[in-house]
DNA sequence: TCTAGGCATTCGACGAGAATAAT
DNA sequence: ATTATTCTCGTCGAATGCCT
């Protein structure tokens, strides 16, 4: 160590967990990284001149550095720019207005500092780079690996007697916090016995004991869910009633609630906040977590499969008061814990995404589909010489978003039971369909090929095969190296951190991939296009018919199909076997049809009106029992769990046993235990989202209702909230007789409603399908019953 | 302000016509 | 007997949440 020289060099390992640019330098951008090293973590320095692209003449501008003549390509024009560098990031904007007052567009000034800066050192947001640095200055920095975070989750009680708690009255009564040295404590402001427990005597030392211990034990990554939205700024703002401090940053900053475009996110400087229902909240969206219910209880028993001390939320304050602090603790604790174990799932995954996309972990997490895709395609384009396109405008956006086009074909079942059913679908339809016709937004319909060389859409738009575009040629490596990243995986053992590396790279590619048709049609995209994407349907629905027609040709039949899938009728497996052989033979380029699984039995149940059959709600059997529920109501969470339990045990019996009569006899209990009034309200609760401002609703349903009256207590309801209610006895529209759960009387159901209204419409369809009538299942038992036809 | 379109379903809003009440 | 009010029924669209 040179400690005694002037200079000193040393090489430091760092894993980058937090990047800004130096508040105090006003007038020069100083990145700073916050590296996490072996035993701590260090503060890198490196000074940068952010760009932005000029496509003409550039004037002396206050804060411009250089002007560099660049050749850079501009959707398929070759274009010589202007790369024009500012002293300080500040200037890009003014620099962009002056230019564009004159007439000369500009590009890539919106992009972020940070971002270019990566981009242009070619360096990841997330990575691990062994840094040679001279009195804390960046000189050089190579690839490395082998450092990890120090990850820890927290998770707050607030005591708050029957509404949403509210910063200026309610108290936070305890604190639980754990990391990844196994290090667990609870603050409290009363004595409970129990190991973890750390009693404190007054709420603002609670919040001093924990500023203490965040900065002692020093985590690079803090777990919370919903920390973005409720945790973290309800520490801030209650600490500024209690006039403390909670200086948690590295730089010894207050932690910074932020606004975004997706509501708050909440950082702190030098570490990660990663807020895990917001993970949570974007894998339910993709189908990677299975649940619908996204608090921590439902998401951790989807991931983990684990239960935990249950508690009602509402109750807290009462426990506090009057009961068992044990448990409290206990259930703070597990939360807490339950929190970082979900977080930890997710880690490596969306380092990952951060590494694809340019973005830090902090962004990552919080980043939508299109801002994947996108940044996604920023990174490719930099390293094709491209420049990214503009942002639309307001206007455009606006006009963008009355375009309209037709997506996916869907196949309508004939109603009925059936027995071996194959399902098949194509391997990532949508990317494949891309890559195999060049459909790109810049390419779309532009005549820079002879007519023979050139895909030509079902809905008339076209692609020359040459050049490849950015989209297509960006899909393809996507999906290649993910293959290879299968390919290899498949030789690891799953425990192995290569393995988890890996897999979450894969992942990582498939999310990018998945998201990529989407982000076409979205209004907001730098590479929107209507055509590209109504080009993609077009191509979809022709290859998925094509598959029907060959299959039906060969005596398959066809059952059901949607977007991407067919179900077939067969015989033989062998015949499915080969029709795919044939079938993928005869698909050009990525195009492959894939089998999804063999099931024994499969029912597609009848539209509550009409004879037809609904389209996307059946249900499947495999050879194992299970049973797969797919578009029914037992998948959804506006349908109470009596009806949900019930539907799913009658097509377990129907499709399992085979059994209707001891499904008709379980309605008939279930029925019966509905006008006794027995059931638990647990089982009745029926949860909506409320979608946008309760005064904007031009209808206003139960859910509007119901929101309008928890408000009105004290609670806070915006748009994202889900509310529960039951449906009550007494006379009116059932807006009228819904009471949310919080305000709930003990028994005070309506047994009709459930009836008629949830239990009936969940299961008639599948006795009708089965041939049997409503009135068979209904009417009273002195009658003939459905028995007797059996 | 949260990638796309396709689909089933419920419930409230609303209007027409019937039933009932008021004059 | 006429008119005003309430009730009933059917239609339509808003709203939600699912599927791929």
């Amino acid at each position: 160590m040179g400690c005694g020289n002037f200079y000193y060099v040393e090489e430091v390992v760092g894993r980058i967990v937090y990047v800004d640019h130096d508040p105090e330098e006003k007038e020069r951008m100083v990145v700073r990284l916050f590296v996490a090293t072996e035993d701590g973590w260090k503060l890198l320095r490196d000074v940068y001149h952010p760009y932005l692209f000029a496509d003409g003449e550039v004037p002396k501008l206050e804060g411009v550095v250089s002007v560099e003549e660049v050749e850079r390509f501009l959707g398929l024009e070759r274009r010589i720019m202007k790369l024009v560098r500012v002293r300080h990031p500040k200037y890009l904007q003014r620099v962009k207005e002056a230019l564009e007052a004159r007439g000369v567009l500009c590009y890539e000034y919106d992009i972020g500092p940070e971002v270019q800066y990566f981009l242009e050192k070619g360096m990841s947001p997330t990575g691990t780079y062994t840094f040679v640095v001279e009195n804390g200055w960046i000189k050089e920095f190579k690839e490395a690996g082998g450092v990890e975070l120090r990850r820890a989750a927290l998770d707050i009680e607030v005591y708050a007697p029957g509404r949403s708690p509210d910063h200026e009255r309610d108290p936070v009564i305890m604190v639980s916090y754990v990391d990844s040295d196994g290090f667990e404590v609870v603050l409290t402001t009363k004595e409970v016995d129990h190991s973890k427990v750390m009693p404190v005597e007054s709420e603002g030392r609670l919040f001093q004991e924990l500023t203490r211990i965040v900065r002692e034990r020093d985590p690079d990554v803090i777990y919370t869910y919903n920390g973005d939205d409720f945790d973290l700024p309800y520490l801030k703002r209650r600490a500024e009633v209690l006039g403390v401090r909670l200086p948690w940053g590295r730089d010894g900053s207050e932690i910074q609630v932020r606004r975004t475009a997706m509501g708050g996110a909440v950082a702190i400087r030098g570490r990660v906040h990663v807020d895990v229902y917001r993970i949570a909240e974007y894998m339910a969206s993709i189908g990677a977590i299975a649940t619908y219910k996204l608090d921590l209880e439902s998401v951790y028993r989807a991931l983990k499969g684990g239960e935990k001390v249950r508690i009602n939320r509402r109750k807290i304050h009462e426990i506090w008061d009057s009961g068992d602090l044990k448990l409290l603790v206990e259930y703070n604790l597990q939360d807490a814990k339950a929190c970082f174990e979900i977080g930890e799932e997710f880690l490596e995954l969306y380092t990952e995404i951060g590494r694809y996309t340019v973005s830090e972990l902090y962004e990552a997490v919080r980043m939508s589909a299109s801002q994947i895709v996108e940044r996604k395609l920023i990174r490719e384009a930099h390293r094709r010489n491209k420049v990214a396109p503009k942002r639309p405008k307001e206007k455009e956006v606006l006009r963008r978003l009355r375009e309209t086009y037709v997506g996916g074909y869907v196949h309508e079942p004939e109603p009925g039971l059936y027995e071996n059913i194959a399902v098949l679908d194509f391997r990532s339809l949508y990317p494949s369909i891309i890559i195999t016709h060049n459909v790109d937004p810049e390419l779309v319909n532009r005549d820079v090929c002879s007519e023979e060389e050139r895909y030509v859409s079902p809905a008339g738009h076209f692609f020359c095969r040459e050049p490849r575009g950015l989209l297509p040629s960006t899909l393809e490596e996507v999906l290649k190296e993910r293959f290879e990243l299968k390919r290899k995986l498949k030789g690891l053992e799953r425990s192995s951190p290569e393995y988890k590396l890996l897999y979450a790279r894969q992942q990582a590619l498939k999310i990018i991939a998945n998201a990529s048709y989407g982000y076409l049609a979205f209004p907001r995209a730098r590479w929107y296009s209507k055509e590209c994407a109504e080009a993609i349907t077009s191509w979809a629905r022709d290859y998925i018919k094509l598959v029907m027609k060959e299959a039906e040709s060969r005596g398959l039949r066809v059952i059901y199909g949607d977007t991407d899938s067919v179900f077939l009728r067969y015989e033989r497996k062998e015949d499915v076997l080969d029709f795919l052989d044939y079938i993928n033979e005869k698909l050009p380029g990525m195009m492959e049809l894939e089998l999804e699984g063999f099931y024994k039995r499969g029912i597609f149940i009848k539209r509550r009106k009409g004879e037809r059959a609904a389209k996307k709600k059946y249900a499947l059997i495999d050879e194992r029992g299970n049973l797969k529920i797919t578009g029914m109501e037992y998948v959804r969470r506006d349908w109470s769990e009596i009806a949900r339990e019930t539907q799913r045990r009658v097509l377990e019996l129907v499709l399992g046993e085979g059994d209707v009569e001891a499904a008709v006899k379980y309605v008939r209990e279930v029925v019966e235990r509905l006008k006794s009034g027995r059931v638990d309200v647990d089982e009745l609760v029926i949860y909506t989202e409320i979608q946008k401002e309760l005064d904007e609703y031009e209808q206003v349903g139960p859910h509007v209702v119901v929101a309008r009256k928890l408000q009105r207590a004290g609670y806070r309801v915006r748009p994202g909230t889900i509310v529960g209610y039951v449906v009550t006895r007494g006379t009116g529209s059932v807006s009228e007789r819904a009471e949310p759960v919080e305000l709930l009387k003990d028994g005070e159901y309506d047994p009709d409603y459930y009836i008629e209204k949830q239990v009936l419409p969940a299961v008639l369809p599948i006795f009708e399908t089965l041939g049997y009538t409503t009135s068979d299942l209904v009417r009273p038992a002195s009658q003939r019953s459905l028995f007797d036809f059996v």
